[in-house]
RNA sequence: GCGCUCAUAGCUCAACUGGAUAGAGCAUUUGACUACGGAUCAAAAGGUUGGGGGUUCGACUCCUCUUGAGCGCACCA
């Protein structure tokens, strides 16, 4: 358990044994670190609570309070503000130095299945792809660290309009192949198709169809056809999909986003039937469609029913992502099921969960979440694009991160070398960048200022930890313990590494990861302080030597795991 | 039309969910180097939190009105 969480209790024990109930006590970092390093807020509460005056109540409080906490005061209408004791921390964060777990609080274990991919497949990933992707990657670090079996899906979006797109394309550039020939007999061969066919393809067919209405009538029948299994259209697309899904991990794999399933829309084919036997009783015929009603006798607003059914038979999205539920529920039985893709899809994401639990497709206490992420824009401050208003693929992005990096790397006689300092850089500038906004807030993309190795970015980030390890290299010691608090800013240091708890938690509970990028960039400012105020390695006393080398060793380990559950990985040299 | 999400320093973002004096980074100005990696550090300046009203010990945060922006409102995904 985590120093604080432990002081938590502590402190909820006080105030019971002075006889106020309380649920818990948050043991809140100063806003006055003049008066104090920590504060509790609960006199005033309680005393509207108990109808006492609040200075009285923070009194008996305070008197209660054991020798752990130093320097206890009142101020203000009852602040109560709390140092720690210099010993106590130093024996707490010496627990730490290679014990990770002692700064943070495990959760109870759950289940828990996030859903973060949504790329399509046949098409490129683009730029709106890499939030969700960082984001859901990062939430499933996290939530494994406090304790939870974590299963990530990148649920491709490998049925729809796209697969008659392709194939439509391919007949037209390639009309001799064997699956146009109606009077073929023999078996199938596996589809050839290169990833970079595939790019052409696509937009070709997309672009064809806008002005050919034949042309998107014969799509859709192909659609059709692949969705009803259909040979050979259905192997075609499947041996389509396998292509455009290895160019899509490609990129993922780039990224460190690694999917423990790649499943889609196709694997939740085999189950709409039973998915659509349990929904029957709820559904209702309504201009020719199959619907379900989700409106609540307490909504505000007139939510539409869910179309199961198009009113040509077909099966539609909402039918896949429920099928995607009972499949879920069957072979995992999760507690939970996190959706990590952009607000625009709220509307939709209602009207499943709430289709899914009147149905009784998962039981009332599965919990359901769409955790909406923010888009990311151009400096116009409209959806970032390329020069000429199309879409930007992320490959391309990434590729412009690197040019920018690249000018600024020193010279590596090694290209090897060079090669992997500069992908550990992109990474973290383009991770860094896209986590540190809150999740649900749009920022503006600005490749010159996220490369930058000043300010708050991946870039600085690294050189800090590149530094930290350089000096530890350069003196090896047998124990590495804290003696004592020689200076302020170690003091602050200490505070800060306390303090994680509380971080995880909270970004845990509001799912985002700008809490954990801000705690990075502050404790790196710190130790970069303390740094300048520091000769380390030429320090003459033993103790005070060891004890920094000890305070670098445990914000390396720390920040390490940090960083991991960012997944960004820290370079040997820069 | 109805609804959702926003609006904070010149720019880009925070603010521990109602707490004390609204904080960071960039840019600007001024300092510190025979440098354990200076790709650093120290400091200054920068605010009527879009606007009005309300709730209370206390409001960027909650309620209400208003202005502006982005998005969503069933057979696309």
């Amino acid at each position: 358990m985590s120093f604080i969480k432990e002081s938590e209790n502590y402190l909820k024990d006080v105030i019971n044994k002075c006889g106020y109930e309380i649920d818990d006590v948050t043991l809140e970092s100063s806003s006055r670190r003049d008066l104090g390093e920590f504060q509790i807020n609960v006199a005033m509460p309680l005393a509207k609570k108990y109808g006492k005056n609040p200075l009285e109540i923070a009194k008996e409080i305070v008197s209660s309070i054991d020798n752990r906490f130093t320097n206890i005061n009142i101020a203000g209408p009852g602040f109560i503000n709390l140092t720690i004791n210099d010993d106590f921390l130093i024996e707490n964060i010496n627990l730490a130095i290679d014990n990770f777990d002692v700064l943070i609080d495990k959760e109870e274990e759950k289940t828990i299945i996030i859903d973060y991919g949504g790329a399509n497949a046949a098409k490129e990933l683009h730029v709106g792809h890499m939030r969700p992707a960082n984001i859901g990657e990062s939430l499933k670090r996290l939530a494994k660290l406090l304790g939870n079996k974590v299963i990530g899906d990148v649920h491709l979006g490998d049925l729809g309009r796209q697969s008659g797109m392709v194939i439509s394309e391919i007949k037209r550039r390639k009309p001799d192949l064997c699956y146009f020939d109606p009077n073929y007999k023999g078996k199938y061969p596996k589809l050839e198709i290169t990833p970079y066919e595939l790019s052409v393809y696509y937009p070709a067919a997309s672009n064809a169809c806008k002005e050919d209405e034949e042309r998107l009538e014969e799509v859709r029948n192909i659609t059709a056809l692949v969705e009803e299994g259909k040979e050979p259209y259905i192997s075609m697309w499947k041996d389509i999909v396998e292509v455009s899904a290895n160019e899509i991990k490609r990129v993922y794999d780039y990224l460190n986003c690694n999917f423990d399933l790649w499943e889609g829309e196709l694997s939740s084919l085999n189950y709409i039937e039973p998915t659509l036997e349990i929904l029957k009783p709820y559904m209702y015929e309504s201009n020719g469609a199959m619907v379900i009603d989700v409106k609540k006798d307490d909504d505000k607003v007139e939510i539409p029913p869910l179309i199961v059914i198009k009113n040509n038979g077909a099966s539609i999205y909402a039918t896949r992502d429920l099928a995607t539920i009972y499949s879920r529920v069957k072979n995992y039985n999760p507690d939970e099921i996190w959706y990590i893709a952009d607000i625009r899809q709220s509307m939709y994401f209602k009207q499943v969960f709430r289709a899914s639990y009147k149905s009784g497709l998962v039981r009332k206490d599965v919990k359901l979440a769409h955790y909406y992420n923010g888009t990311m824009n151009g400096k116009d401050g409209k959806p970032y694009k390329t020069r000429d208003g199309g879409v930007l693929s992320l490959n391309s992005l990434l590729k412009q991160i690197e040019e920018e990096l690249n000018k600024k790397m020193d010279k590596f006689d090694n290209d090897e070398e060079k090669r992997n300092i500069l992908d550990k850089l992109i990474v973290s500038a383009v991770k860094f960048a896209d986590l540190l906004p809150y999740r649900s807030t749009d920022y503006i993309f600005d490749i010159e200022k996220f490369c930058s190795f000043d300010g708050k970015t991946g870039p600085y980030i690294l050189y800090t930890m590149v530094r930290i390890k350089s000096i530890l290299k350069k003196q090896n010691i047998e124990k590495y313990e804290i003696k004592s608090i020689y200076s302020e800013t170690e003091k602050n240091i200490y505070i800060k590494l306390i303090e994680l708890s509380k971080i995880l938690k909270n970004s845990y509970n509001e799912k985002t990861l700008s809490y954990i990028c801000e705690y990075l960039f502050d404790i790196c400012s710190l130790f970069n302080k303390f740094y300048a105020e520091t000769n380390i390695l030429n320090e003459k006393d033993d103790d005070k030597r060891n004890t920094y080398l000890s305070m670098l060793k445990l914000i390396y380990n720390t920040c390490e795991k940090l960083l991991d559950i960012l997944a960004i990985e820290i370079p040997d040299r820069m």
